[in-house]
This record gives C-alpha cells, structure tokens and sequence, in this order.
DNA sequence: ATGGAATGTATAACGCTGCTATGGCACACT
DNA sequence: AGTGTGCCATAGCAGCGTTATACATTCCAT
C-alpha cells in the first residue's frame, strides 16, 4: 500500500540545504521557499517529509549532534587522560563557533518540547572524565556530575563569546583557567593539570590546523 | 524647529507592552500590530520611536538589563563576603528564569553589533569579588577575572536549565557545586566557603519569599 | 494673531513569511 | 492492466515587518 515511496534522499537534501544556508548565509536565509528552490522541488516537500520547518529546525539540531559528535570523534585517547579531556573540550569550543548557527539551533532556540535527543554525545565525555579517575588524576566521584560541571563552563564559555561578551581569546583563556581550577578542584595535581592542558591546547591546534586545511577554511587560533 | 515633540511615553509604553507581551504570551506575541492595539496606536509608532523591531529589541535587552540590576541592587552585603557573593549569583539565577524571554534577547539573541551595553551591570558581581578579595577570603587576583569565571559559570548554568538539557533542581545543584569548587580555587576555605554557600542560599530563599509575595507570585524553591 | 514649515501618526499597500487546500501524476499492488 | 494511494507542484490565505502617502498637530517667525 505505498504508491510511491517516500525518498529519503529528498529528506537529506532538504537538512544538507538548510545546514548551508545557514552557515553561509544566516538563518534569515532559512525560509520555505529558499529551501525549496535550492533542493530544486516546492515548499510542500518540507510538509511531507517534515511536519513544518519546526521540526526541519530541530532536524538540524540533530545534524548539529551529528557534527558535534564528528568533532568529538576525531580526539583520540592517550595516556593522559586529563590532556585528552581538555582536547575534547575544545574540540567542543571550535565545533560551536565553526557551526554556531547549529549551536544555536541545539542549545539556544525556545524548545516547545525537551527533546533529550543528542544528550548521549554528552556520554563521551563522561566516558573521559570516567577514564581520568580510573587513572587516578581525579578522586573517586560520580563521572557524570564532573562532566556537567565542565559542560556547564563550556556552554557558558561558548555563548557568552557568541554574544559578544568575551572575545575569542578572553573565552579561550578564561576556560583554560576555569579548567585548570575544575581538574584541581576534581582532585588532579595542579602543576600536572596545567601541563595536560597545555598539550591538549597544542592537540587541538594541530587537529584544528589539519582540519582547517581540509576543508579550506581559515582559522586563526591565538597562542 | 520642533513642532511636535517626540512623547517619551508613548516609548516606555511600547517597551513596557513588548516585556508584558513577552512574558505574558511568549516572543510569538510580540509583532508591531499587536504591539500597536496594545498600547493603542498604529504601527508607525514603532518606527517614530525606533528604527524598528529590532532596535525595540534592544531596547527590551536594556530593560532586561535593568531589572537584573534591580535584582541584584537587592542583594545588601554583609560581613561574609562570600556569603553576598553566593547571594547575587542565586538572585542572577532567578531573573534570568523570572525574566528568561528577556534573558533571550539579552544574550541569546544574534547580536548584529556588538552592544557592550549592560556590562557595568556586570561590575556588581566583580566588586563583589574585590569584597572578598580584601576580606582575605580569596587570594589576591585580578577581581574581573574570578568574577567573569563565576559569570560564565551563572550563565551556562542558566541557559542549559532553559534549553531543557539540566532540570531546575540539577542547575541549582550543579551551580552550588561548581561555586564550591570555584570559591576554593580562588583561597577560600573549603568548609567556609560550604557555610557561606548555605547561608547565601538561605538569604536568596528568604529574599524570594518576600519577592515573590509582593508581585503574588507562585515561586517553588527546593531544598 | 496668523501663515507656514516641520513632524508624529493613521491608513493602505508591498513583499515576504509559514502554511494549507486542491488537483495531477507516478507508482505499487491486485 | 486496472486501480487507488500518496507524493508533489500550483495557487492561495493570513500574518509578518516595513514603507509611502496623506493628514493632523504643533511650534516658530512674522
């Protein structure tokens, strides 16, 4: 009883179009008909295969998981646990000024629901917390309520830069320092948490150095 | 050369019907026509008085800004430094939630300039620190630089509780945890720094008590 | 006192938005 | 091969922010 099968790939197309447009121009470029004629199809095609752009939008909050989730991917474990923590840390802070429109979506929009979708990428940094006490670079403790208190500081890190109350190196130095006192604070030796956080700084400049010339972008990223 | 002049009124009108609008009935409810009848003129009063929404949004960010100030102002100092330090973050807490449309455009929203407007609000909570700093209960340090740490901890707090992703009561114990954590890094004693947070609690409950019931509010506050 | 210039405001319209009713058309099943 | 289901394009609706125009009001200069 399906006539005529409902194309994912019209789906995907329409939620790749929308992520452009709106990394490339705005979300004031997010409109029905833009999409349309980008996808080269009509506005109904947002009806059918989404309910409205509300859930369009919070299809791209997905996406915006799924990237962020890519990011957080692509930091590797070491030795150090606590180094590896604070390379997914900012691997988190790069992810949200490179996709912030998405940040946006993910975190900063009026929610009519609570979707608690995405919140397992929150599992992977739990998962390093995890490993640090295992490692015994912090005390025995509930991973899950050390990692909220990092979330916490680099969601407030993040979009206190985005709304331009702190400049990106103000953000970048004050959740460095703000990291320091949490790792301290967590149980970690002072003088070692200063210098895990200095490599995963250097970690994160290399992978976002790598990264950037991929894709051809051009990221300035201060001392 | 002034034939008629321009009635402020009718502009605190416009600004007091946009916060009324806003908390009463969302952002959706806040258009030009509806925000006309309301105050029971046309449409064009809103580009008379301002250039247009978007400058009456910032004009609503300011407000918003006052009436965190006014929290805030509400806040006395005591000999525990701390203690009034614990204070003003719980009253910035329940602003942002009692006022969290205006939250939104206050930091929320995408900024086309940069407004440092309503950062002097922001001196109040770095005085506090200078407070602390001279009582000898934190070491002596850069005063803006503890006080923008606890900001961005206040803030990521607040705003991940508003996008659904941590409760009210998971925010406010993250927040009280994190604020030890924080209090510590910056000299306090630890058990000091744990009975000025419980008394700067007490003092927030009490004073949103008294809130509360003056503007016949219904205000839960868990334990 | 009076004419004229300047300026706030109401009305109407424009282009845009998200969204929906309608109808055709392509497909899958019997 | 017939049939009906359901995607999609077209056209239209109500609403949005904004603007052009006409009117009314007010102040200054004479």
């Amino acid at each position: 009883m399906s006539p005529k099968a409902l194309d994912p790939a019209v789906r995907t197309a329409l939620v790749d179009a929308a992520a452009r447009l709106l990394v490339e121009e705005g979300p004031n470029a997010l409109t029905t008909r833009r999409l349309a004629t980008e996808v080269g199809s009509s506005t109904m095609a947002v009806y059918t295969h989404f309910e409205g752009m509300d859930e369009l939008r919070k299809a791209l909050a997905l996406e915006g998981f799924e990237r962020l989730a890519g990011y957080l991917a692509g930091i590797s474990t070491s030795e150090d646990t606590v180094e590896d923590m604070t390379a997914l840390g900012g691997a988190y802070f790069f992810n949200a000024l490179a996709n912030s429109h998405l940040y946006r979506f993910m975190f900063m929009e009026p929610h009519d629901e609570s979707d608690e979708i995405g919140l397992n990428t929150f599992q992977t940094m739990i998962e390093a917390v995890g490993r640090a006490i295992e490692a015994g670079r912090f005390d025995e403790a509930d991973p899950e309520e050390l990692a909220t208190q990092l979330w916490i500081m680099m969601h407030g890190g993040v979009t206190l830069h985005m709304a331009n109350c702190l400049t990106f190196d103000e953000a970048l130095h004050m959740l460095e320092t703000m990291a320091l006192n949490l790792y301290v604070a967590f149980g970690d030796d002072r003088e070692a948490a200063k210098a895990s956080i200095e490599r995963g700084r250097e970690r994160i400049v290399e992978h976002l150095a790598a990264e950037s010339e991929r894709l051809g972008l051009e990221i300035s990223i201060p001392g």
